[in-house]
DNA sequence: TTGTGTTTTACGACCTCC
DNA sequence: GGAGGTCGTAAAACACAA
């Protein structure tokens, strides 16, 4: 996928200055395809501004070209190709690296977004628990061991729920302001 | 230094939409 | 089928304690 005649272009100059390198990378002619598999690892050129190519080594991107993608990121988290084509020659960057930032920067800030719900989770069970002992203060203390018809909430953090698998235990039809119990973590 | 943890850049595999 | 998305991850770059 998006792999262009550029890239074929700029890794046939690559490979010839660094044959031990590129050769794994640059499709045979005539090959057969290889069945899907995990990326081989490879250390592609990476397009400088003036055009040229910096070989071997990955380039960070100038604080300039990062605020000004800083700013089209906050106009707008998608990214059109006559948006990407525009900022990656007002940057000169490869409209490659364009889509790449902003790929990397939705999932940085999808991370962000996630962490800030789970604290705000965690903040409201704190809360709960906190009203909970303050109000039954005997039942409250009651370990989870102890009690013998425990039912868990089970509410996961995240697309797959692996890493934040919260249960909590509460008692049946138990209402808080009003609303079930386990429809507040949902 | 250097070992180690974190962040950033880049890519492959797969998915969705038109 | 192609373009562009997410997800997972490799590896370079960076930060920093020991």
């Amino acid at each position: 996928m998006n792999h262009t005649m550029d890239d074929d272009q700029n890794l046939a100059s690559i490979s010839q200055l660094y044959p031990d390198v590129y050769t794994q990378i640059l499709p045979q002619e005539g090959a057969v395809k290889p069945p899907k598999r995990r990326r081989k690892k490879s250390k592609r050129a990476v397009a400088t501004g003036d055009g040229s190519n910096c070989f071997l080594r990955k380039r960070k991107l100038s604080d300039e070209q990062v605020n000004m993608l800083e700013m089209s990121f906050g106009d707008e988290h998608k990214l059109e190709s006559e948006r990407k084509d525009k900022l990656a020659a007002e940057l000169g960057l490869d409209p490659r690296q364009v889509a790449v930032w902003f790929q990397n920067r939705r999932a940085r800030w999808k991370n962000k977004r996630l962490e800030e719900e789970y604290n705000n989770l965690k903040n409201s069970h704190e809360n709960v628990v906190a009203d909970k002992c303050r109000l039954d203060p005997i039942s409250s203390s009651v370990s989870v061991e102890a009690n013998e018809t425990p039912f868990f909430g089970d509410y996961n953090v995240g697309d797959d729920g692996d890493d934040y698998n919260l249960f909590y235990p509460v008692p049946e039809n138990t209402y808080i302001d009003g609303v079930e119990w386990a429809n507040i973590y949902i």
